[in-house]
DNA sequence: AAGTAACCGAGACGGTACGTCTCGTCTTCTA
DNA sequence: TAGAAGACGAGACGTACCGTCTCGGTTACTT
């Protein structure tokens, strides 16, 4: 297979590609996904479109790792050192649940995260390619967060050791971003508390 | 307001509103959404490319009534009648959750209808007037069909009727989706169950 | 063959063609051919790429077209109505070409000519089908001018039958074209004069 | 002024400069002047861009200068010494002059020698840099040949001594370039030996 | 039956952006 | 320190669609 060969990533502009970055967030940001093109990233960085085209294969994986960068930039600026994230385990697994949904909620109510997710997502769902980046490298952080603490819980007798901690993560954060991806509703930290509140005790009446 | 002269509804051609579902859904299927364009819808439905902008403002909204074009005749078909499609009430809350949780999973992984459910879902989370559209026409009929079995369970004094029902529906449904939405993990009648199982019974262990 | 399928010319937008005409003689006479660019003349003629691509190949075949839309226009307006221009025969075949030959070397002077006709020259030396286009449309009508004239002459006993009027022809453009192309000496009233005596008279001492 | 830096010439490779002639010379011959690129130039000929932008200001320069040398490689290896090349003088003009004109017309019918002359002139006639190297490098040593032998005619009585030797150089070589540059007309010996003599003789009936 | 509206298929139009190509410059690494 | 390698800013290329705008040619309602 004669791969179209491969640039140089030694030889990259790192200058240039902050500038791609900075240009696409902000352009996502003013005029929305839809109306940001290639050119004008290039434009605004005062790049040429090759040079995009050179390392990455479309404006979504532009916008991706443009993503990622930021996020890790705020991780890198919250968390001091480099680390990574965790949630607390003050012993009270209700409390840090609702403590992690209530920031999550506010992240997905901030414009300045809310449109490139949304753009990301619906990209991704459509492009497979980009969807399992965007899973693996933003998505599945997040999830792992949850599932680390809730075996903590089931270690500590806090949580039934019968659920898969995938499942119980998903039960949390699904309905969340069912919320937020369709409106179907108000998105505010009574809808996280509540539901980490019936997550926990479920649907079924206690005696 | 010179209002942009509304065209008579009454003579329009049956014939090339079919043709242009019919075209739009095949060629979604065919090529993706990504690569379907109105040109080609037109084109492919042997219809003029103007027969197509009079009645929609973009091909999303072609599509979406395109796919409930096709969802109506689908119910059309299973029930018989026009009837509205009801969640069955044998009593056994827990089953019928089951049956229907797994009903939606088998309609998730038929290509047929994921791809341009995926499309419409992604165009709607990033253009709000469409999503507002693919909302109340096509999941809000969905959930509410869960909503009015958790009533009755809730009456019936097999649900707990503190819990709010539109939270209870999205506490089943939105892990669904989010898995779905993002394959992080199999979509299988298993994983249906469980979901069923544990947004029931809740993470808390039991005594 | 599955010919790419040809626009229909009887729907051609006349504004636009003149529009694209005028706007590539202009940017020719102004830039230069080497400069002047598909996108220019496009925006210059406030006009789509497309509808350049539509009707024509490249950028010559288009500034090909507007010359001789020009040459066409120049003709008429000299000739009057649209008869066909001829050589004048006042009996004297030496001051006929001289006058003719003049009139050459004046509008291989004028820059408004020189410009596009150096291009299409150029071009047509090295693009064989527009070097066809560019011969049969706009020199060889010129040409024959001569050669009519020539033979004219011959009938009439003050040329020498024996030549081929092609040839005869060729022996005084070929050296006026020469000297234009390359520049390889001053191109004036005189040079033609002398050109039409030698080609008349020959080389050869006369006793 | 400061003069944009002249690179050390005594330093440059030879073995470069070759390199970059043959690769030009090939990729003419085989792909045409038009898709021929200096970045195609510089990776047949194993060299970095720099190098052929550092000596030449352009592809059409490049290409002259290959063929020049070309030129003086053919003209060594046929001079045996690297002497001028020169008319033959057997006494009798025209057979002389139908001589090199026939040799003319077998060089513009090598398809070796044809596809770099039509590019160079073509460059030439509208770039006038190049156009003045053209001439003076390539084409004007050729017609001084013929000037050469006129004049030496003239002083043999064997040509009219009021002619201009250029004029008379032009009458011959003039109608030949016509002909190939516009393909008018077939171009082989017999084209070539009545041009001569009608460039001799002169159109004029003889008594 | 003639007249008249408006929908229809078709597709040319002015545009925008695409992704590719080549230019000529600049930078880095190697011999 | 010249040269190979090639990334870079720039911008034209030719293509694909966009959404609008005419064009005849059918319908289907007046008169």
């Amino acid at each position: 297979m004669p791969e179209p060969k491969a640039p140089d990533a030694s030889r990259r502009s790192e200058r240039s590609r902050r500038a791609i970055f900075d240009a696409a967030l902000a352009l996502v940001s003013e005029t929305g996904y839809a109306k940001t093109t290639v050119e004008g990233i290039a434009a605004r960085a005062g790049v040429g479109k090759q040079t995009i085209y050179r390392w990455w294969p479309s404006k979504a994986a532009v916008l991706l790792d443009a993503f990622l960068d930021l996020a890790a930039r705020a991780a890198e600026e919250a968390g001091a050192t480099g680390g990574r994230t965790e949630l607390p385990d003050t012993g009270d697994l209700a409390a840090d649940l609702r403590l992690v949904l209530r920031a999550t909620v506010d992240e997905l109510n901030n414009p300045l995260y809310d449109a490139p997710t949304r753009a990301l997502a619906a990209e991704g769902s459509t492009d497979p390619e980009l969807g399992a980046r965007f899973t693996t490298a933003l998505l599945e952080p997040q999830l792992q967060v949850f599932g680390r603490r809730i075996e903590a819980a089931q270690a500590a007798g806090q949580a039934d050791p019968a659920v898969d901690p995938r499942l119980a993560t998903e039960l949390l954060v699904g309905p969340l971003h069912h919320r937020w991806l369709h409106r179907t509703g108000p998105l505010d930290h009574a809808y996280a508390d509540a539901l980490v509140e019936h997550a926990l005790r479920g649907l079924t009446p206690r005696p």
